[in-house]
DNA sequence: AAGCTAACAAACAACTATTATCATTTAAAA
DNA sequence: TTTTAAATGATAATAGTTGTTTGTTAGCTT
């Protein structure tokens, strides 16, 4: 099922409501490997919604993030960054560009938490993050 | 060589001077495990110098990040945190509490960036973290 | 189709972490 | 001790993000 479609189906079983201004959203985030800011966001939506809020951008996004429809990525130390993604995959951040891209392997059957923390902590997930620099900026 | 003594080497080798301030946060980062937040680091400088700035908090530890000194932490999306072990190694986070531990496992034998990307990046490490809730916050 | 109402959008203010500016002070070399 | 470059601290500014209020609307109910 595209985004579009499966993001407005959660929504819509949460009775929560589907606003054009969502809708161009999950639009936006259809397919999108980009990783983009909130920002990033923001300015796409108001080139078709000029009076659109940044408010509203934030919290679409937060209800998304809230559903588990949404991945927010801490990699930029600047800010942060949203992935429709949510399936289990790993980043490469340019430290220059910021510019991130996706890393599929699967790391699993060697990262592990070690055994020592096993008894102290539920572990929901992990991520790997690369630092390099990009050939574009050499 | 203890913290201390190294930081107040290394700062003098590029003709930057020893201050008490920053004699004060060598000593705060000196074995420290705990993964501090600026704030953390100002308050306990405070306690000792009640007229200590932020800014010189926020000034030393970019210049020891600049140094190679200091580990900047992009793990928790609300702050950064600092970590005085340069060395490789890996975190887990409490997504409830936000306390930070080390990870040692040795992971480079298999976290290795795909070929693909191999000769577009040059990559100059990569972290992994681990996220959950620890037995304290259940 | 019209009315109802919880949820939403937008305007705006507030907040938090971090960085910049700059006059004053100080570490440390001469 | 004098000199000077660098650091400090007061203050302001900035950027990302969150909170509040009030009028609007999606989508259900009649
Ligand atoms: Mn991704
Ligand atoms: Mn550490
Ligand atoms: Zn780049
Ligand atoms: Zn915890």
């Amino acid at each position: 099922m595209e985004t579009v479609e499966k993001l407005t189906k959660v929504l819509r079983n949460h009775s929560m409501k589907i606003t054009p201004q969502r809708l161009m959203i999950f639009q936006i985030l259809e397919n999108n490997t980009s990783h983009p800011s909130a920002e990033e966001i923001f300015k796409r939506v108001k080139d078709i919604y000029p009076t659109v809020s940044f408010t509203t951008i934030y919290k679409t996004l937060e209800v998304l993030c809230d559903l588990g429809e949404l991945r927010e990525l801490t990699i930029d130390d600047a800010r942060k960054h949203y992935d429709p993604n949510t399936n289990t995959h790993h980043h490469i951040i340019c430290t220059s560009c910021k510019k991130i891209l996706d890393v599929f392997e699967d790391f699993s059957p060697h990262v592990k938490l070690p055994e020592s923390f096993r008894e102290n902590y539920m572990i929901s997930n992990f991520q790997v993050s690369f630092y390099g620099i990009c050939k574009e900026c050499n």
